[in-house]
DNA sequence: CGCAGCTGTCACGAATCTGCAACACAGTAC
DNA sequence: GTACTGTGTTGCAGATTCGTGACAGCTGCG
C-alpha cells in the first residue's frame, strides 16, 4: 500500500506535533503547515490525501479554508477533516457546511482520529472497482493483496508481495538496491543491501512455477528491473 | 439501492442540519422539519422510510408525536428513531413504549447514528424482499441477520454476525485488524486489536462444521480477507 | 441469586518470516 | 590463466505474527 499523505493545518506547535507523530506511525506521510499561508504552499507543489485542517488558525479561519479549497476545482475532490474545541461544538454545523468532510472534537484520542481519517479515506477512494496490473497474464490484485495467474494464486510472503507489487507500479526501470530498500522497507530501517538479492531470490522461486522469474531482472552494477520485455 | 428517505424532526436548527449533512453524505434523502406540525405536513405529502423524532419538541413532544404516528393506521409500519439527552435518560424507557424503534443518546456520534437508522431500516424492511449474498452455498440474509447453508443455519453471536456481514459485503479484500475494528465495532471504541484475532477465531469456528471456514483468510502481516477463492 | 451466553484480554506455543553470513558461481579486467 | 568484483543460493537463529485455550467481567434471564 503506497502510504497516503496527510497535511496538517495547526497553529500549536505541541498539538501539531503530536498528531504528526501519530499519523506517521500510522503509517502515512505527513507534512505540516502552522498556518492557511503554508498550507496553501504545501498544496501549491504536493497534493496530499488528506487535509486535516484546525478550527482556528491565526490568519484565516480553518473554516475560511475549507469553503476556499472546496471551491476552488483543483483542490475540490481533496477530504477535509476540521478540528474543534468542545467550546465550539456549536460550529460544527458551519464547519460542515463549510464542505468539511468530518470533523473530531478536542480532545480526541489518536484511535478515533485515524479511525476517521480512514474512514474519510475509504470514502473517498471508490473501493470495488479494484485495479488490476497485469503483465502477460500475472496479475496483481492491490485490493486483496493477491498475485494471481489464472485461476491460481502465486504464494508469496509479506515481503515478496510488497516487492512484486512495487516491481509490477513501477515496470520497466532499474532500482539500486539502495532505492529498493528505501521504497519497499521504508525509509527508516537499517537492512544490509545484500537481503534484497535475497529476497529477489524468493520471489523469482515463487513466480519460477509459472514461469514469471523471467521478469524480475538483474542489471549487473546497477539493480534490478521487473520488465515484461524477455528480450 | 433506492436511497432512502429520513425525515428529521428537530426544533435547534444547528443539529438539525448536523444530522441532515451526516445523512446525506450517506447517501441518504433528507426531510427537515422543526416541529411536530411540520413533520406533519411533511408525512402528508411524502412517506419517508424513517422518521427521526427529537425528544423535546416546542409544540407537542416527540414521544406524543411518536404515539400519534404508531397510532394511526397509515404510519404505525414507519420507523421511529428518537433523541434524547443524557438527562433524558429515565425517559427512554417511556419512549420505546410510546413505540419509537431505537432510540440514540445526545451527544452521539454521526457514526452511531447511522448505525442505528441503518439497522432499524434492515429490520423493517419488509421480509420476502430481502437481498440474499451468496458465496458458494453460503448464504446471508441481511433482513433476518442469519447465515445460512442449505437449510441449516450458521450458529453465530452477534459480533460473528457483523463480521461476516462485512465480510461476505467486502469480498475480496484485505482489511487491517485497524480497519475492521473500524467497520464492524464502530469508530470511537478502544479495543485491542489482537480481539479481532479472537473473532476470527470464533467465526472460523463457525463455519468450520459446514466447510466455510476456508472462507475466512489471513493475510499475514495484513490483515484479513473474506474469499471464495480458495487457490 | 445463579446461570448461560458474549466479549475482551492475556499468555503460550506454533507457524512463518527475515536478515545475515558464508560459500558458490559468473562476469570482467589484466 | 588469475585476481577481483558482483550476484546467486543456502541454511539458520532470532524475531514476528498468528492461532488457540483459558479466564474474568458483563448482561439478560429465569
Amino acid at each position: 500500500m503506497p502510504s497516503k499523505q496527510v497535511l496538517i493545518v495547526e497553529d500549536e506547535r505541541p498539538i501539531r506535533e503530536m498528531i504528526a507523530f501519530g499519523l506517521k506511525r500510522a503509517g502515512f506521510e505527513v507534512r505540516e503547515a502552522e498556518d492557511c499561508r503554508a498550507a496553501r504552499a504545501a498544496l501549491a507543489d504536493t497534493r496530499p490525501d488528506l487535509v486535516l485542517v484546525d478550527w482556528m488558525l491565526p490568519d484565516m479561519s480553518g473554516l475560511e479554508l475549507t469553503r476556499a479549497l472546496k471551491r476552488d476545482r483543483e483542490t475540490r475532490e481533496l477530504p477535509i477533516i476540521m478540528l474543534t474545541a468542545r467550546a465550539e461544538e456549536g460550529d460544527k454545523v458551519a464547519g460542515l457546511e463549510g464542505g468539511a468532510d468530518d470533523y473530531v472534537t478536542k480532545p480526541f484520542s489518536p484511535r478515533e482520529l485515524l479511525a476517521r481519517i480512514n474512514a474519510v479515506l475509504r470514502r473517498s477512494t471508490p473501493s470495488g472497482v479494484d485495479e488490476l496490473i497485469e503483465f502477460e497474464g500475472l496479475v496483481l490484485d492491490q485490493g486483496s493483496h493477491r498475485v494471481m495467474v489464472g485461476p491460481r494464486t502465486v504464494g508469496l510472503g509479506p515481503t515478496e508481495y510488497r516487492m512484486l507489487e512495487f516491481f509490477m507500479t513501477h515496470p520497466e526501470r532499474v532500482y539500486t538496491r539502495d532505492q529498493l530498500l528505501d521504497r519497499i522497507w521504508g525509509g527508516n530501517v537499517y537492512v544490509e543491501e545484500r537481503t534484497i538479492d535475497v529476497h529477489i531470490r524468493r520471489l523469482r522461486k515463487a513466480l519460477e512455477e509459472f514461469g514469471y522469474d523471467r521478469f524480475v531482472q538483474t542489471v549487473r552494477g546497477s539493480g534490478y528491473r521487473f520488465s515484461a520485455r524477455t528480450v
